[in-house]
DNA sequence: CCACGATGGTTGTCCTTACAACTTTCATGG
DNA sequence: CCATGAAAGTTGTAAGGACAACCATCGTGG
């Protein structure tokens, strides 16, 4: 963005490289272990699983896809494929909202809710074992404050600012 | 892991659920950013960028696959299909390795390492723009450290140890 | 009241990755 | 010095995600 071309931002220091080079390779094996627990566990993938639980916890357990889509990070292309594939195993449900007849609704069916109360703990464990319990207090506290602010950037649409702000009180039962 | 079946690692809780929630946010949404950015500007996921980077740093811009492999997170099949295809933009070259003979090398061609030192400054911003700049120095460190947890949890073989340990005193051009 | 752009969603294709099977070479013990 | 198991890679296939094209509905200005 530089008149000369090349050093307006140079490159990261030794310390951010530091810390970059980690978050990369966090990026790149957790997804796997996350995958791996729950598709050995309970036969769905770390994603699957997680829109399951949006749903599980939304009211009448149901949520409209656009809505699903920006609680689980997703776009709507992905999302559909996503809940094709749970309907079939008749895990979630799709309807047409009546308010706005563009709109599909997705609701958790029965044995969506089952399955997500068997695979939650196992998840959980996975979750302490692999991240939180490597952590101390306090590294939590800052690892969802460094969230917050990395997600600030990387939302474009700041759609996840509203949906993030309402974990600072919050029942349980979620991922 | 308890008798009672269920409350050994009962949940997470809030502040636990906060943190988490915004990890897997970041999974979700930041390999999509740099794979984009990358894609357009240079012709490269950010895997394969990663790959050439470690190359372009390694003695005579060559490394035995499986050490390859441990630097970039990868398994080796997945890391075999993404060389070949670098190799077949002779990006990378392959050659046995001499003193054993199961094992192949892989190294850099002049095309990739111009590859880059063309693609590197934009992937920095990128980086910086979403990630470093998000943050301050303390929470680099701090982001650095809880990475350094993290990792000693996900890696089994504890491959990474020595080599995300020599990032405490470094030269430049890296990812 | 209708034309047009925006919104909501689905589908198809291609690319990448995961997983498992297989080959070759090494190393070790008998 | 051979048999056996481990290590190093490659390859085939099947599944998941990205991207673009597409259809339907909404809403707004003329």
């Amino acid at each position: 963005m530089d008149e000369d071309g090349a050093v307006d931002a140079p490159w990261l220091d030794r310390k951010q490289l530091r810390a970059w080079v980690r978050l990369v390779g966090v990026l790149e094996l957790l997804p796997g272990v996350l995958d791996a627990q729950l598709r050995r566990d309970a036969d769905v993938t770390h994603f699957e699983y997680y829109v399951l639980a949006v749903l599980s916890e939304s009211p009448d357990r149901t949520l409209r896809m656009t809505e699903l889509a920006r609680h689980t990070n997703a776009t709507l292309p992905r999302l559909s494929h996503v809940v094709s594939r749970l309907e079939s195993r008749d895990l979630v449900e799709r309807f047409p909202c009546p308010e706005d007849r563009r709109a599909t609704n997705a609701r958790l069916t029965d044995a969506g809710w089952s399955k997500v109360q068997e695979a939650a703990p196992g998840h959980a464990v996975t979750v302490r074992e692999h991240v939180v319990d490597a952590l101390t207090d306090e590294q939590v506290d800052q690892l969802a404050a460094i969230g917050d602010a990395v997600l600030a950037r990387l939302d474009p649409t700041g759609a996840m600012a509203e949906i993030y702000t309402r974990y600072d009180g919050e029942p349980p039962a979620r991922d």
